[in-house]
RNA sequence: GGGAGAGUUCCCGAGUGGCCAAAGGGGGCAGACUGUAAAUCUGUUGUCAGUGACUUCGGUGGUUCGAAUCCACCCUCUCCCA
């Protein structure tokens, strides 16, 4: 089975222009393709990741990955499949964000020897002339045919600023200069590009007369439908940062029995008669699948010692006894206390367990909260220091978070 | 440039002088049931020292005892015409 087919059996492939070109070039090593990501955030999320992955794939199997960072195309914003515009990130946003990137990328990506490169758009885009560009592509687009775009339909509603606009014309342009530059000859992206990748590839054919190739990747989705990799607070990040291994090995152990086989066959690079295996389990045996999905994944982003601690940490947590070792952990000071203790509400508070009293008055009615396993039923209830003797306490609220506070 | 319409709480969306912290839905949070799942049911969902006060209906002023609601100007967006 070569790359092609695995991708094609992992379920990451959603759109390819030539089929038949595509698997020949890519399972004989001959491809050198670009994915694009632009910097709208100080950290990639798990999105990226997939498309990381299928970077790493496909390198593993000789073909030349690279990944571009959207210095330039940060700039205007795609407004593919968004119902509202994006809103203009500063310079320095867009360069600090670039940064970020890069650094991440490169724990995944083996970028020495020139095995991979990586490039950012800036470096070009910034640099063109108006005029200049007008001359030299814009008879290449179509607007009749852009305005037909599958990814604007959204926005044919609300409305689509110019500058919008021309995200596909700054995107089309990448993939012309990659391949004049580098020979790049594929280009990667998740579904909602599919429009801006063909038109790199109707740029380069009109420009070179050479054929050029784009692939989507399937957006990662759950049985609704909706994106995986967001919560409520926002995407599942891969900066230990701003997402801690502890709550992404949760995420990825809460994930609905449905997605499980799903996230395993396109986030893990474990074999697929290993999956496959597992598609058979049912019931709460697919609880064991779930472990290993967010063991694997918390591994490969942030090692193998921090996943252990993730997956101890939740077992110990989960089947009773009290692991605190690797819980989120806030410190007290003898500042935060008044006559020897701390209210149950500021308490809370402090370890940003609620963003306000009085939805933290609302969980205690509701039962939601326990202090060293014992349900707190009055919300006015005091901590008092004596309970910190051993060094800490232990909060839980609801039945997922737990948290320690220690003086 | 001319004309018409819209902007409400996390989102959608009712409300058109006091009974409005604002219907309904979605989402979120918590509880029950479970497998740290889904579905379902229940409660809850502006802030605070909670029988009360304070801030919120695009912005700024105004009318009024009282404004999300009326008036003026401004901003943003959509649609039609050029």
């Amino acid at each position: 089975m070569g790359v092609y087919e695995e991708l094609v059996a992992r379920g990451l492939i959603a759109q390819v222009t030539d089929e038949k070109e595509i698997r020949e070039l890519v399972n004989s090593g001959k491809a050198v393709f670009y994915i694009g990501f632009d910097p709208t955030a100080d950290s990639l999320h798990v999105g990226h990741f997939m498309a990381l992955c299928l970077m790493k794939r496909l390198q593993l199997a000789g073909n030349k990955p690279i990944a571009l960072v959207g210095g330039g195309t940060g700039m205007i914003g795609d407004p593919s499949g968004r119902t509202d515009m994006r809103q203009m990130m500063t310079k320095e946003t867009i360069e600090h964000n670039c940064e970020c990137f890069k650094k991440q990328m490169s724990k995944f990506i083996d970028f020495s020897d020139g095995k991979a490169m990586m490039v950012n758009n800036a470096d070009w885009l910034l640099d063109l002339n108006y005029v200049e560009l007008l001359r030299e592509v814009g008879a290449c687009f179509s607007v009749n045919n852009m305005l037909r775009a599958e990814c604007y339909k959204q926005r044919m509603e609300k409305g689509l600023s110019f500058l919008e606009f021309n995200y596909m014309i700054m995107q089309s342009y990448d993939f012309y200069a990659l391949y004049q530059k580098y020979g790049c000859n594929m280009q990667f992206g998740g579904d909602d590009q599919w429009s801006n990748m063909l038109g790199g590839t109707e740029l380069i054919r009109r420009k070179l007369g050479k054929d050029a190739y784009a692939m989507t990747i399937n957006l990662l989705l759950n049985s609704e439908g909706k994106k995986m990799g967001k919560t409520q607070k926002g995407a599942v990040w891969l900066d230990a940062n701003k997402t801690t291994p502890f709550e992404f090995y949760q995420y990825w152990r809460n994930v609905d029995d449905t997605d499980v086989i799903k996230c395993l066959k396109m986030l893990t690079f474990l074999p697929l008669d290993e999956i496959e295996k597992m598609a058979a389990w049912e019931g709460s045996e697919l609880n064991k699948a779930k472990e290993i999905l967010a063991f694997e994944l918390t591994k490969m982003i942030h090692g193998e010692d921090e996943a252990n601690k993730a997956q101890e940490g939740a077992r110990a947590l989960f089947g009773g006894g009290a692991n605190t070792e690797n819980m989120p952990t806030t410190e007290l000071s003898d500042d935060d206390f008044t006559d020897g203790g701390i209210t149950i509400l500021d308490l809370l508070l402090k370890c940003k367990l609620i963003p306000s009293k009085g939805e933290g008055k609302r969980l205690i009615q509701q039962g939601g909260v326990s202090v060293d396993d014992e349900k707190v039923t009055d919300m006015f209830h005091k901590v008092e220091k004596a309970a910190f003797e051993k060094g800490h306490v232990i909060i839980k609220k609801g039945k997922k978070v737990f948290h320690k506070a220690v003086l």
